[in-house]
DNA sequence: CTGAAAGCGCTTACAG
DNA sequence: CTGAAAGCGCTTACAG
């Protein structure tokens, strides 16, 4: 592999000269970087990272932790993997995955040896021990998902707090009082994680306040259980007119489980739901729902963590986006159902 | 960040003999091991990365190039990712993911720059560019996937053209004559991608040597397009007795599709089909089937990519995992649909 | 069992 | 506009 050295004797300069033509820092004369640009190409020369790295101090590399959640529906998941690689890409910094599997110890060690300028993790508990590595690191971080403690590294998200209001806003207006709530796995509320308890709280509290009764219940990752829980919560709860989603996985066969019922939808019940925009783009998922884009919070998570490398003072920034209501018209003025 | 100076200094040795202590490469006294053992707790010390991938022209990275297809069924290419990064880990690499958008200039890059001890591609074309790219560089390397050219590099994959065969024996031997086959989505194909194209190829050659006349169309990515494309097909060949199915997506919405035009399985239509083993555990998918493991392939692919950088000599390895036909009872001899 | 020193391939003050 | 040299933090022959 040729070395800088290789094409400087080639160009006939310096290395040092051949290093400023790399990276622009100094002017050099035209007919000079025409020699060298011509060494490189004859050469195939490439800059040596680890090389670079050490003199830097900088290895153009930032380390995603991705979760790993068994439970968890995975093609938002890689919707988010894929535009930080792209957009991390956009940025001049290519993207070392690490896996959840390792607990605490995957952060520890790509910040203590310098492998990374930074870091970005997925799928933030309201209380997450990363937090606490990241900082003894004092490595330049930005979260994707909200924690419960007062924020002291950057963070991004959608507004999750904001799109539950949303969407219980939405059914109260229309007149509903009793609202049937599916909500994500026990399993990942068990795992802490942000957003499902951010969207469920605020939910709840929401609807208390705009005289919702809203009933919760879990719906597990299991194929096909989406029928069986909702005709228990349909039939303790014959009153209820609405139903509010926030569980993907279940999502793909609701309209299947419905139909069977004979439940028309807004007629019999509305359906109101939060998920992945991609998702809506393979599936057909006819609700009115609150879109949440993976690759929007994945590519200001980029833009964060970068400015930050660039940049490491300044307070923590926290970064909510906006929830965008799409209205496919199931969701109706209160009416009854057909049963009820 | 702490030096090996300093973790020297502070155990009173020199550095080599922190060197030694951490790589195991030569005997060190207890009471020395010992002292360096808590200089380095103490000081809490990390080896460098650019440093020692300077000094060993090694990283202990591996590239994994992932594919852009936004067509493609992306739980499936998650599962490939994840595994991947465990098994790495295992095995003391961390992954660096590069999508395909850069092209093959990806590939340049982390090879050229030594950033990577081996690169992995994943969703391989029958003329894979990036293939020349990868001998060129010189660099060990693995393919997930079959290209059409003589097998220059280790390659991994289920074995699809056997996938092909056994389903079609299957479908044969209980006597079924007219089958339909709905197939990936045009754009995949056109994408020149090598399982796509092995398991049509081999699935129309075996049908031909087993008498069986096979009718292929292919249903694309969008949600509720299998019912239209099942409907003509249906309507064109009456006579069809069975459904060889090659296309995640479209398998989602097929018992739906199906129970909707009242046709039951395997009553008045064979169905047969190929899906990764982990699709099954998220959808319903009450088919009898070749489950593909994504997680066994990229397992594998990792072992072979590590034991090449190990080993740089020796010829390229082709490794082909045999089908695995899951029986789900969707299948019965041959009887005719009531319609027909 | 341990140390002194060279070298990996870059970048960047410093000097001209 | 260009060069000589120091230094980044490791590893590894070489020597004892």
């Amino acid at each position: 592999m040729a070395t800088i050295g290789d094409v400087a004797r080639v160009a006939g300069v310096s290395r040092s000269t051949v290093s400023h033509a790399l990276s622009g820092k100094r002017s050099i004369s035209t007919e000079t970087k025409a020699r060298i640009a011509a060494a490189i190409e004859s050469l195939g020369y490439t800059a040596n990272a680890g090389a670079r790295a050490l003199a830097t101090s900088r290895s153009n590399i930032i380390g995603l932790m991705v979760p790993f959640i068994p439970e968890e529906f995975e093609p938002a998941t890689m919707q988010y993997v894929l535009t930080v690689a792209h957009t991390a890409r956009e940025h001049g910094y290519d993207v070392l995955m690490v896996t959840d599997r390792e607990g605490v110890g995957g952060i520890d060690r790509i910040t203590g040896s310098n492998l990374v300028d930074g870091v970005m993790v997925l799928d933030v508990r309201r209380h997450d021990s990363r937090i606490d590595h990241l900082r003894r690191a004092g490595s330049p971080a930005v979260l994707i998902g909200v924690p419960s403690d007062e924020p002291l590294i950057d963070t991004v998200d959608l507004d999750f707090e904001a799109a539950a209001r949303s969407l219980i806003d939405h059914l109260a207006d229309l007149g509903h009082r009793r609202v049937l709530f599916m909500t994500l796995p026990e399993v990942l509320f068990a795992q802490d994680l942000g957003y499902a308890w951010r969207f469920y709280d605020s939910a709840l509290t929401h609807a208390r306040s705009r005289g919702i009764a809203l009933i919760p219940f879990a719906v597990s990752s299991e194929p096909n259980q989406v029928g069986h829980e909702l005709d228990s919560a349909l039939a303790e709860h014959p009153s209820a007119t609405a139903l509010l989603i926030h569980n993907d996985g279940a999502l793909v066969d609701l309209p299947v489980a419905l139909e069977a019922r004979g439940i028309s939808t807004p007629e019999d019940l509305s359906v109101v739901s939060i998920f992945p925009d991609q998702f809506g783009r393979m599936f057909r998922v006819p609700y009115t729902a609150v879109e949440t884009s993976a690759a929007a919070v994945a590519e200001r998570a980029v833009r964060m963590l970068v400015a930050r490398i660039e940049d490491r003072d300044g307070p923590a920034r926290l970064e909510l986006l906006a929830p965008i209501l799409v209205d496919r018209g199931s969701s109706g003025p209160i009416s009854g159902r057909k049963s009820g």
